[in-house]
DNA sequence: ATACATACC
DNA sequence: AACTGGTATGTAT
């Protein structure tokens, strides 16, 4: 990884960091633009040896038709808590004539394509394996499973609180008149709906129009993120007490705590019993001091021996539901076994990084360049496994490496508007820059057409970027060479 | 290194 | 009329 120092961040002084840079970018185009800076990746180290890994449920090759696969989509949603009694024929099929025939679809099934030939392409290769080589990774995994299990720890209790239908809930919070009703958060997508809503067949992730088709009476309220800000603080104040370093997820809606020290203070609690929070502890947990906290009634819990468990338990049970994962190995696997591979996160080298390198260091190192060699294995075993040592849920601390600026903004060829609503952006990541105190090292412009398709291009290196003028002067000529 | 894609909320 | 926006990470070339 390159040793790329920039004129980055200032304001959250990190002594004299060796840090990774960030940059500043925006981005313009015919239907929707999206700029943005990034830097070079982590890079660190990779692992190797052979895991086996799962594909994600996506059907296609000769899988099922078209309307077969939207049909699967909605059931599952509809599966969701508070959906019962729902009509899941008539939604889908609603869905389907809303949507089917979008341009948004027909890309979304250009790329599923693209991932079906890569897994055609790994399987293939998985096939050519010899049988001598499958031995002898078997091995390695094994040896590299009894490290992991070796190293294991189950006496820490971790947890992760979920926020439920956040959003929705803030919104209910202010305008009360609004929590009979079907009421979705958004507007040109459904970001969260509440649970009125879903039972139209709203949800997440929809867009807009369908959701109204779905639901006549659907009020749509827009986002608030600055409130979500403020009331997550609001609730993280709470969960200092229970510990100090609680730190808060990336769309404010959920908060990972440790609450090994708190019980051990605290509680009297089983280890091999595992942890239960009771109902009135978990309701002192989300409401205790000020009811200026009470931010949805539903909150979900996960509790585990780490953050990875606590994370995936958070998703069970819901609404209004904790899932423990008692910290013994069977649990665990016990665990693992019954949740779909969708449910775990994807392995990530930064995370693995993240963890203290006690088990993972050394094989680690050895096995990176081997050639034949799966990339990722070792997260993909270790999540297998259950086994992480992840200190906290978020990356609280961690220094900011990108900052964009992205606009949804009416289809147009004309390159005298493009300008203006490049420039109109430049301005708009230059504030939010300023804000965050940051300079721009490298600069992206990316282009989204009304089909979809989207491009990127990325200006040469060159002087910091700081102001809108330098974002302007650095993202125009990427435009114009693609007028 | 660049472009393109993905995951998550 | 018409499928977000922001950050970080992964893959292919």
């Amino acid at each position: 990884m390159a040793a790329v120092t920039s004129a980055a961040a200032p304001t959250q002084g990190h002594g004299g960091v060796t840090n990774p840079p960030l940059g500043g970018a925006v981005a313009g185009s015919s239907t929707q633009g999206h700029g943005g800076v990034t830097n070079p990746p982590l890079g660190g180290a990779v692992a190797g040896s052979s895991a086996a890994g799962s594909s994600s449920g996506g059907p296609s090759s000769g899988g099922p038709s078209f309307s077969a696969q939207a049909r699967a989509l909605y059931v599952s949603s509809s599966a969701k808590a508070g959906m019962d009694g729902v009509d899941s024929e008539k939604i889908a099929e609603i869905v389907l004539q809303t949507a089917a025939n979008s341009p948004f679809t027909a890309h979304q099934r250009k790329l599923d394509r693209a991932v079906d030939r890569r897994v055609a392409k790994l399987l293939a290769a998985k096939r050519k394996v010899s049988e001598p080589e499958r031995a002898a990774a078997r091995a390695t995994v094994a040896a590299r499973r009894a490290d992991l299990e070796a190293s294991r720890r189950l006496e820490r209790v971790c947890v992760v609180v979920d926020f439920d239908q956040f959003y929705a809930a803030v919104a209910m919070r202010d305008r009360p008149e609004l929590a009979e009703r079907p009421l979705a958060v958004g507007g040109a997508l459904v970001l969260t709906a509440n649970y009125v809503a879903r039972r139209w067949g709203v949800r997440s992730g929809q867009p807009g129009f369908v959701a109204k088709e779905l639901c006549r009476q659907l009020t749509f309220v827009p986002a608030e993120y600055e409130k979500y800000a403020e009331v997550a603080a609001t609730a993280m104040e709470v969960y200092r007490e229970y510990d100090p370093a609680v730190s808060c997820g990336m769309g404010y809606d959920e908060c990972s705590l440790d609450l090994t020290h708190y019980l051990r203070r605290r509680v009297r609690w089983d280890a091999t019993g595992g942890l239960t929070l009771s109902a009135r502890r978990r309701t002192a947990l989300c409401f205790s001091t000020s009811d200026e906290c009470l931010v949805a009634p539903f909150d979900q819990a996960g509790i585990a021996p780490n953050f990875l468990l606590a994370k995936m338990g958070a998703d069970v049970n819901k609404p209004d539901g904790q899932h423990t994962v008692s910290p013994t190995v069977e649990a665990v696997l016990a665990f693992l076994s019954a949740t779909p591979t969708r449910k775990a996160p994807p392995p990530s080298a930064a995370h693995h990084e993240a963890a203290p390198t006690a088990a993972g260091g050394a094989s680690r190192g050895a096995s990176t360049t081997r050639p034949g060699r799966v990339p990722q294995a070792d997260q993909l075993l270790q999540v297998a496994l259950g086994w992480c040592e992840k200190e906290r849920g978020g990356d609280a601390g961690a220094m900011q490496k990108g900052i964009s600026f992205s606009d949804t903004f009416g289809s147009s060829d004309e390159p005298a508007a493009l300008r203006r609503q490049l420039w109109t952006m430049c301005e708009g990541l230059g504030a939010s820059m300023l804000a965050a105190g940051l300079v721009g090292e490298k600069l992206t412009l990316r282009l989204k057409d009304s089909s979809f398709e989207v491009r990127s291009r990325a200006a040469p290196r060159g002087a910091a970027i700081g102001s809108a003028g330098e974002l302007y002067a650095r993202a125009l000529p990427l435009l114009e060479r693609e007028l």
